[in-house]
DNA sequence: GCACAAATGAAATAAATATTCCACATTGGA
DNA sequence: TCCAATGTGGAATATTTATTTCATTTGTGC
C-alpha cells in the first residue's frame, strides 16, 4: 500500500496535479502512463469509469486503483472525486453558458479568431473530401504504388509537407521511397532513374509548381506509373497520370488548407503497406 | 411509457433545459419535484448516482428512472449524460459533429476504410483542439514571434512536416526564419547563432525526438524565448519553453493525425506577420 | 547470470448502482 | 361513492463498475 498515505491524497484538483507532476519521474511505466493520461484528460476521468478510462490510457483497471493508492487515495473512486470537484460550478448560470458559445462564434478576435479560422477551414475540407471518397479508384491507386518497386515522391512548395510526411511515414514501414526535393537540383538525374517496375506519386495544387507538372509529365513519359493528387480534372497532374485522386481543399486568408490531402496522405502509406504484406503472404 | 420516445430525449442540455420547462407544469407531483431539482442542482445530477440524487430531491431513486423515461430517455444514466455533457469542456456543438462522424459509412472495407479513419481521426483532433484555444496564451506566443529578429523552427520525424510549412509560409510572408534540419549535421551550428533577439519554435510530441528537445533546451539556455507546440504538460518542451502551446492529437491505426496542429502552424505566420503589420503601423 | 523485489495483466470477486416490479395510494370522472 | 387510470414507495433484481487476487513478467542489485 502507499507509503505515506496522510500527508498525501490531495482533495483539491491544483494540488493533485502538483503531486503527481512531482511524482510522475519516479513512478513505474504504467503508472507514469496514468498519470500523463490524467492531466491530459481530466475530463474523461471525471466522467468515465475505470474501465473505459483504462481502455483509454491503455492499461488496466487495476492499474488504476494502484494509481489512486499510490498517491494515497483510498481507490480510483477516491481520486475521481477530485477530478469531479474540478468541474463543479463550471458553467453554472445558463447565461453564462450563453455568453460562452456566443464567444466561440464571433466575439473572438485577433489571433484565436485566426486560428478558428483555419480550424474551420480545415474542418470544411475534410467534410468534403470525405463525401467524395471513391472506393475504387482508391483502391487501383493503392495497387499501383503497393506494385512499385521504389516508389518517386514528387511535390513543391505547398504540397511538400504532404511528401515529407510521406517519406517518414514509408521510411518507418520500410517501403523504398525517394523523395524529389533535393536542394542541389540534381532532381531531373533522380527521376530520371526511375523505371517501369517504380511508380510516382505526385501531388500538386493550383497554381501548380512547375517542376512538380514538370517532373510527373517526364516519369509518365518514361513509362513510369504515376499517381497524382490533385485539385481538379483540368490539373496538368490529371493529364499525365495513370489515376488521380481529387481533394479540394478549403482556404482560409488567401492560405488553403492541407488537411483533407494530409489525411490522405497519412493513409495511404499505411494501405500500401498493408496492400503489400498481403501479396507476401500469398506468394 | 413515454409518449413519443423519439422526438423527445434531447442529446444537449440546453434543449433538455427547454424540454423540462415546457413539460414541467404537467408533470405529476414527485416528476415536477424531480425536474425542478434538476434544473436547481444540475451539477448534483452530473455527478451524484440514483440513490444520492434521489435522497437529496426527497423522491425515490425509481422516480428518477421515470422522469428520464417521460422525457424519452433510456433510463436515468442516459439522462445523466447530458447533465454531464454540459460541465465537459466541450464548447462548440460537440456531440452533434460526433454524431455526424458516425453517420459516416460503416460498411465499407479496405482503402476507403482506412482513409475514413484518418479522416475521422483529423476531425476528432480538430474538434478537441478548438475547445482548448486559449486567446491570451496564443496572443503571449504570438508576441514573442513577432517581436523575434529571426524565427528558428525545431521539429524533426513526424512534426518535420509542420515546420516545412511554417518555413515556406514565412518565405511567401517575408518573414526570417531558419529551418534547423540540415541533414548536413551542423544543426547545432546554426542554432547557436540565435541569440536574445532572436526565438525559436519547437514543435515535438510524445515519443519527442532527442534533438529536438536537445536544441530547444539550448536555445532557452542561451537566453533565446522559445515557443513550443507540444501534446502534454509533461512534455520536455513544456519545461524549457517560454510559453507552450497544447495540441492533442487523435491517432488512427498507431499514426496520430496532425491536422490539428497543421491548422495551427497555417495561423501562426499570417498572426505573426499581422502583428508586425501592425507594429510598424505604429512606429 | 541468478535471485529477489517490484510491477503488471487478466480474471475473479465484491461493491455499488440502476432498473424493474408490484402492492398500495391517489386522483378525477361517472 | 365507486371505478378505473395514473402515480408512488419500497424492496427485489439485474447490471454495471470498482477492487482484489494471483500467476506471470520485468527490472535490479549482487
Amino acid at each position: 500500500m502507499a507509503a505515506d498515505e496522510d500527508t498525501l491524497a490531495p482533495r483539491d484538483f491544483e494540488s493533485l496535479r502538483g503531486l503527481i507532476m512531482d511524482r510522475r519521474s519516479a513512478l513505474p511505466r504504467r503508472l507514469a502512463q496514468v498519470a500523463k493520461y490524467a492531466l491530459d484528460h481530466p475530463d474523461e476521468v471525471a466522467f468515465g469509469t475505470a474501465a473505459s478510462i483504462a481502455g483509454a490510457a491503455d492499461v488496466q483497471p487495476s492499474t488504476l486503483v494502484r494509481f489512486a493508492h499510490q498517491l494515497g487515495y483510498e481507490g480510483f473512486s477516491d481520486l475521481q472525486k477530485v477530478f469531479q470537484e474540478r468541474l463543479r460550478g463550471r458553467n453554472s448560470s445558463y447565461e453564462e453558458r450563453m455568453k460562452a458559445l456566443k464567444n466561440t462564434k464571433e466575439d473572438e478576435q485577433g489571433e484565436a479568431a485566426l486560428v478558428r479560422g483555419f480550424l474551420t477551414a480545415a474542418q470544411r475540407s475534410l467534410q468534403d473530401f470525405s463525401d467524395l471518397v471513391d472506393p475504387a479508384l482508391l483502391s487501383r491507386a493503392v495497387g499501383i504504388l503497393a506494385g512499385a518497386d521504389t516508389i518517386y515522391l514528387i511535390a513543391r512548395r505547398r504540397s511538400y509537407p504532404l511528401v515529407a510526411h510521406m517519406a517518414y511515414a514509408f521510411g518507418k514501414l520500410r517501403v523504398k521511397n525517394n523523395l524529389i526535393a533535393s536542394p542541389n537540383g540534381i532532381d531531373p538525374e533522380i527521376a530520371s532513374m526511375a523505371n517501369r517496375q517504380d511508380a510516382a506519386l505526385a501531388i500538386s495544387f493550383s497554381p501548380y509548381a512547375a517542376d512538380s507538372v514538370a517532373q510527373a509529365r517526364a516519369m509518365a513519359d518514361a513509362g513510369v506509373p504515376v499517381v497524382a493528387i490533385t485539385d481538379s480534372a483540368f490539373s496538368p497532374l490529371a493529364d499525365c497520370a495513370t489515376e488521380w485522386l481529387e481533394v479540394a481543399e478549403s482556404d482560409y486568408a488567401g492560405f488553403r488548407s492541407l488537411s483533407a490531402s494530409m489525411a490522405l496522405c497519412m493513409a495511404l502509406p499505411v494501405a500500401i503497406a498493408e496492400a503489400r504484406r498481403q501479396k507476401q503472404g500469398k506468394n
